[in-house]
DNA sequence: AAAAGGCTCAACCGCTCTCCC
DNA sequence: AGGGAGAGCGGTTGAGCCTTT
């Protein structure tokens, strides 16, 4: 049995408000208050509207200094930072951007920030910053939400077996594709680490014609696009050159991908806010040793993707761990050739999950 | 030009929390 | 301590607008 409504849906007016009603309600509330009692307030305010119709109206629209649209690449980060922390309590996001109501951080949240996330053009994450004024998140209450509960997944490519301090081979096994996510490590991986805290983008790394195309997509707004085919055979040289290299995108954020032809050989596509400097990977890689190819923190990265065999997978990692595609939230596939289709895609990868073992692993 | 599909966001729904008697 | 009522919150909906075909 549920509770009674709190007023009577029958006699009151229901959708969008008209100007007039919105005039009603402000001089009435600057007038008088809402009195602590918003389902009293419509019956005095000579309003035929739900008491708590006034009270949304009023505090997601028409109280002063609201802000609409047009959310700040701070304000980006604020919330991805923030959601990471404490999942979807809107409105103690809310509570940390001047301005902003909790309504409007979601329907930004839900529309456009969580699909910029998935582009990879958004996110600084730090486990340092801390925004929330703790006074008003209650532990209580609190619950923090994995990243993968950000985005939907339907894929799920376990690095089961694999361990990433293997130095002469590498051992990036996909035993099998698993509903539940496996953490294959949670120990700090045992090199040296580049870090980005300003660069967030995407990369891409594909095989056309049997030649490398690397794309990037920067976060530097003179740069959202721009590809380094010049720098490809250069670096897929040093890539086979190089028995037991640990590859970086070095960023937070940021991404790295790498893309196998059909004569197995390969090119890597990093992305940090350094843009072109870095973009071919002949920054970062030179000073590092190991033995798989990785990307750092909470960005979209280290997919590996071949064409001829229409699969991809990776490894992510988040705070240093490596984690699955599902629990970094990235379980999903935005190749051209895999399409949007997150069912089909993973039916095709798990159905090619040999082959791209043997084709794509033997690289390392 | 029209239809279909996609997107946005204001508004609603129903639940939990908090306060007060 | 228990229960009722209002406030607050997050998830969801759907009308209207925009884009694509």
């Amino acid at each position: 049995m549920g509770r009674a409504p709190c007023c009577d849906k029958t006699k009151v007016k229901r959708g969008p408000w008209s100007p007039e009603e919105d005039s009603t309600l402000i001089r009435f509330i600057e007038t008088h208050g809402t009195a602590g009692n918003w389902i009293a307030l419509p019956q005095k305010a000579g309003l035929k509207r739900c008491g708590k119709s006034c009270r949304l109206r009023w505090l997601n629209y028409l109280r002063p200094n609201i802000k609409h649209g047009n959310f700040t690449k701070d304000e980006d980060e604020i919330i991805c930072t923030l959601y990471t922390q404490m999942g979807s309590r809107w409105s103690l996001i809310a509570s940390n951007l001047p301005g902003r109501t909790d309504n409007d951080v979601k329907n930004y949240w839900n529309t456009k920030l969580k699909k910029k996330l998935l582009a990879g053009k958004v996110i600084s994450l730090t486990t340092t910053n801390n925004y929330v004024n703790s006074n008003k998140f209650p532990e209580k209450s609190c619950h923090r939400t994995n990243p993968h509960d950000l985005l939907d997944s339907s894929i799920s490519a376990p690095p089961s077996s694999s361990t990433y301090g293997h130095h002469h081979h590498n051992h990036l096994h996909f035993s099998s594709f698993s509903s539940q996510p496996q953490m294959i490590s949670s120990s700090p991986p045992p090199f040296p680490i580049l870090t980005d805290h300003m660069g967030y983008g995407s990369s891409s790394s594909t095989v056309v014609n049997n030649t490398h195309e690397i794309s990037l997509m920067s976060s530097d707004p003179n740069h959202q696009y721009f590809s380094h085919h010049d720098h490809v055979s250069e670096f897929s040289t040093n890539l086979k050159n190089s028995s037991s290299s640990i590859f970086t995108s070095s960023q937070e954020g940021g991404s790295s991908s790498v893309s196998v032809s059909a004569d197995n050989s390969t090119s890597l596509a990093m992305e940090n806010n350094n843009n072109s400097l870095s973009a071919d990977g002949s920054a970062v890689h030179e000073d590092l040793q190991g033995g798989i190819l990785m990307d750092f923190s909470f960005g979209i990265g280290g997919p590996i993707y071949n064409e001829f065999i229409n699969s991809s997978s990776g490894i992510w990692f988040q705070d240093q761990k490596a984690i699955s595609h599902e629990e970094a939230g990235l379980s999903y596939c935005y190749y051209p050739n895999l399409g949007d289709d997150q069912s089909s895609s993973y039916a095709d990868i798990k159905q090619e999950q040999g082959l791209f073992n043997q084709s794509v692993i033997n690289q390392y």
